[in-house]
DNA sequence: CTGTTAGCGCTTTCAC
DNA sequence: GTGAAAGCGCTAACAG
C-alpha cells in the first residue's frame, strides 16, 4: 500500500503539500500541483477512505433503506434504488444498502457508527418505524414518500394529488361521467403503504367535487379480471378507468376488458397513474402519470447533499408534479347501453 | 459524540480494556466486563467505523456490482442484490452498491482506496471487463456467473448444463422426441451475456446425444407468440418446450399455444430452467429448474468471507445443483399429427 | 487479567 | 506558497 508519506518522499514535499494539492483545498503553485499528481500517479496512490473519512469527519458514503416487503414491486424498487445511487455518485457520494430487516436496524447503525453521512429511505409506510429514527437521529434523512406525519421530516414524492386531478379532468374533458379506480389490493393498503391511501382518498375527493359516479376496485387477484368484473359490477356503465395497481394487473387489463367485450379507448377509456413502468418490458398502452424515480431521486439528493455539506434545516416537503404521456388510450365517451 | 476514551473513564478502565471486553478479542472478567457494558450503554457508546477501520485494516463492508443493461430483468436483479446484502448482514457486513456505468469503475475505486475489503460481481457477461480487474486486484471477488474464462476468479453459478440436462430427460421419459428450447432474444446474447450461450449449448448437446428433434428460439419480441410461431413452423411437431427467457415470454406462452389450439400439458409439455421467478407474483405454472439467489448467493458470501478473512486462495468454481419443482406441466407425449 | 503505547493514514490548524 | 505537528478514535502488540 503506498500512503501519503511515500507520495511525500516522492515529489519532495510535506504530506499536508500533497494532501492540498490532491484536494485543490488551499491554492498550490502550479509547479508543485504539478510535481505532487505525477509522483501520486507513478506510485499508484490512493487515499485511503478509512483514514480520509476519520481525519475528515465524513466517509462519503450514504445509506438507502429500503425494507422491501413480499409485495413490493421488485422492479420498481430497483429502480429506485439504482436510481438513488447513480444520483449519488454524481455527488461523489457511495451508496451502501440496507434492506429488509435491516432497513430499520442498519439505518440505526449507520447513523450511530457514522459509517454513512447521510440516508434516503424508500417504500415509505404512513407510519413508518424510520421516521421516528429519523427525527433523533445526528445524520439527515430524506424520504422518498410520504409518512402520514411529515413534522420535522425532509420528504420527496410525487404529487398523486395532482396526478390523480389531471387525470379525472381529462377523462371528463372527453364526456366521461362514470369513472372507476383499479387501486392496490388491500394487502397493501392493511400493510401501511401510504401513496394508495393518498391516490385512493384524492379520487374520491374529485370525484365528489365534480359529481362523477364512480367506484374505488382493490383487485383480490393478481389478473385484472377479478378487478374488472368488481368494477363492472359495483359500476355497470363505466366509461373510463384510473388505473393505479401491481404489474400484473395492469397488463391483463386488456385482455380483462375484451373478455367483457370491451375494448380501449373505443369503449372504454384508461389512464394510469402513480405507476413505475418496468424498463425491461414495453410500457402498458395507457395514457400515463408515472411515478418516476428520475424525477423524485435526483430531487432527494440534492437535498440530502445539502443537508449534509451545508447543515441547513430538515422540514422541506417537495411534492413533483406529474408529466402526463399520451398513448391514445382515452376516447370521447360514449353510452354503452345506447347502442 | 461518546468516545472510547468517555466509556474507559466511566467505567475506570483503560481504553484497550474497553475495546477488547466489547470486541470480545480476549478473556476479560466478568466483573470489568459488565462494568464496561453497562457504561457504554449509559453514555450511549457506539464505536466509529472510520477509526475501527482504520485501526483494524478492514471495514467490514463488502461491494456488490452489477452493470444492469436496459434489458436485464431488474427483478432478478433486485433478488439478487438483496440477498448479498442479506447474507453479508450474517456475516456482519455491509453492502456497498456499484451499479450501471460505476460497477466496473467503482469496484476499481473500492478496492484502490480500501473502501471494501472483498466485492460480489453480479450480472457477469462472457467476456467480462471485471475478470481482468478483479485478477490484479488487492482484495478478494467472488463472481455469480460464470465468464468465459474462469482462471484464477472464484465463481459460483447454477450448474445450468444440468439443469438443461436434467429438463430434457424428464421429457425424453415422458415419451417426448421433439423439444424446442425458447431461449432469451438475440440483444442479450449479442451482448455477452454468458448463461443463454451455456443454456443453448447444453441444449443442443444433449439433444444430439439423445437423438432429440430440436429447435433453438429466439424470441423477437416480448410477447410470446413470436416464439410459438417460430418454433412450430421449424419444428411443427413439437410436443415438449424448455422455456428459458424473459418474464414477459413466459407469462404469455400460455396464451400463445392457446391461440394455436394447444394447451398444456395435454398437448405439449413445458418445463421452465435457468430462470429467477419474481417473488411478487405467483411463478409460472411450469415445471421449473430455478435460478434461485437463495440457493448462490449464501454460498458466494461464505467463499467472499472466507477469502477475507482467511486469506484463502481464489479460484474455486462451484456449480450449484438445479432443483426441480414440478407443477404438473409435462405428461406423456401424444401424436398430435395423428388425432 | 489488565494497562501502556505505538501506530493506522489522513486532514487541518498554526506557524513561517 | 509550504511545512510541522496535533489530532481523528480505535486496535493490537507489548509489557506486566
Amino acid at each position: 500500500m503506498t500512503t501519503i508519506q511515500d507520495v511525500a518522499r516522492e515529489a519532495g514535499v510535506s504530506i499536508s503539500t500533497v494532501s492540498y494539492a490532491l484536494s485543490g483545498k488551499r491554492t498550490i503553485s502550479e509547479n508543485t500541483r504539478k510535481r505532487v499528481e505525477e509522483a501520486a500517479q507513478r506510485l499508484n496512490y490512493f487515499p485511503r477512505a478509512a483514514a480520509r473519512a476519520l481525519a475528515a469527519r465524513h466517509n462519503e458514503i450514504i445509506a438507502v433503506t429500503t425494507p422491501v416487503h413480499s409485495d413490493t414491486d421488485r422492479s420498481a424498487h430497483m429502480a429506485f434504488t439504482m436510481k438513488v445511487a447513480t444520483e449519488a455518485r454524481k455527488h461523489n457520494y457511495d451508496t451502501l444498502l440496507l434492506v429488509q430487516d435491516d432497513a430499520v436496524e442498519g439505518m440505526r447503525r449507520a447513523a450511530e457508527t457514522a459509517l454513512v453521512d447521510g440516508i434516503v429511505a424508500l417504500d415509505v409506510d404512513a407510519d413508518d418505524e424510520r421516521t421516528g429514527l429519523a427525527r433523533t437521529m445526528k445524520i439527515p434523512v430524506v424520504f422518498v414518500g410520504l409518512p402520514s406525519d411529515t413534522s420535522g421530516l425532509t420528504c420527496v414524492d410525487l404529487d398523486f394529488d395532482q396526478a390523480i386531478r389531471v387525470a379525472i379532468d381529462r377523462l371528463i374533458a372527453a364526456g366521461h361521467r362514470t369513472i372507476g379506480l383499479i387501486s392496490h389490493n388491500e394487502e397493501l393498503l392493511k400493510r401501511g403503504a401510504n401513496f394508495p391511501l393518498r391516490i385512493e382518498h384524492a379520487f374520491r375527493q374529485r370525484c365528489a367535487e365534480t359529481h362523477i359516479a364512480s367506484a374505488v376496485i382493490n383487485p383480490r387477484s393478481p389478473d385484472a379480471h377479478d378487478a374488472v368484473n368488481q368494477l363492472l359490477t359495483t359500476l355497470p356503465n363505466t366509461t373510463g378507468i384510473i388505473l393505479s395497481s401491481s404489474h400484473s394487473v395492469g397488463a391483463s387489463l386488456l385482455p380483462a376488458l375484451a373478455a367483457r367485450g370491451l375494448s380501449v379507448p373505443h369503449d372504454i377509456s384508461v389512464i394510469e397513474a402513480g405507476t413505475t413502468p418496468d424498463a425491461s418490458t414495453s410500457p402498458l398502452p395507457f395514457d400515463s402519470l408515472p411515478l418516476d424515480p428520475n424525477q423524485t431521486c435526483p430531487v432527494a439528493l440534492d437535498l440530502l447533499v445539502d443537508l449534509i455539506e451545508h447543515q441547513r434545516k430538515p422540514g422541506d416537503i417537495i411534492l413533483v408534479p406529474p408529466r402526463y404521456e399520451d398513448r391514445h388510450s382515452v376516447a370521447p365517451a360514449t353510452d354503452r347501453h345506447t347502442i
